[in-house]
DNA sequence: GATACTTGTATCCTAAAGGATACTTAATTC
DNA sequence: GAATTAAGTATCCTTTAGGATACAAGTATC
């Protein structure tokens, strides 16, 4: 019974960890939200802001985190139309996130020179 | 120059981040770490222990876990040979990226229900 | 009515992660 | 010497993430 509970815990832990890497992982997420953080505002300029990234994969990136609700997307409708992207408030708890995972890689960088 | 300072903070932050994720990230790696941190130090107990995970993938994770120092592999010379997993110290300090992985995910389940 | 601008989409392709299944090695017991 | 057991490896396949490049829709200006 206790061992259950256990096994139960472990899935449930496991697949919350899987759905925080669902949302924020792979490889430009992080740097989407951080371009925005830091002012930009518009398609071209995240694309800019972020080298290597290509429209096709920004685009979905983009949408993929309005859905998880991380930014807003606020159509301007001038000549010719803009689009403003923006962090949402809930946006910033990722900081809970960020901070570890940028802390942890620092240091695993240091104690793999160590190892040497 | 201070914007200079500020895409250089920017490039090392992902990038630390990124670590992280080669490191940690994926399907299997956390699993791993918590089965064998769960009580399983054997090869195919640890296998036994994660649904749907295939032999082939289980060696090459057990690999990259112990080149990042995370586990120890401890052959056991009696027939047949035995090897023993077992976590490291270091790998203890995981669960301060873990644990704000597993929080953020539990919560924004939540989240995205009251979206609905 | 040709051109330019912005935000994308369409199409096709490559690389990496992961999966299925059979087999190997080495010692030991029967 | 056949069978068993543990820890993998070998081979081949599928799926997913990401990349390259061209172009489309709508509107305003020239």
């Amino acid at each position: 019974m206790a061992q259950n509970n256990k096994k139960r815990d472990f899935k449930e832990k496991i697949k919350a960890i899987q759905d925080t890497m669902f949302v924020l992982g792979g490889k430009w997420k992080l740097p989407i939200i951080l371009s925005i953080y830091s002012g930009n505002k518009r398609f071209n300029d995240i694309a800019g802001s972020i080298p290597g990234i290509t429209n096709r994969v920004l685009s979905k990136e983009l949408k993929h985190l309005e859905q998880n609700l991380l930014i807003s997307r606020t159509v301007i409708n001038d000549y010719p139309v803009r689009i403003e992207y923006a962090i949402t408030d809930y946006c910033l708890t990722t900081e809970e996130v960020a901070a570890p995972l940028e802390k942890w890689g620092k240091n695993h960088r240091k104690k793999l020179q160590e190892k040497v």
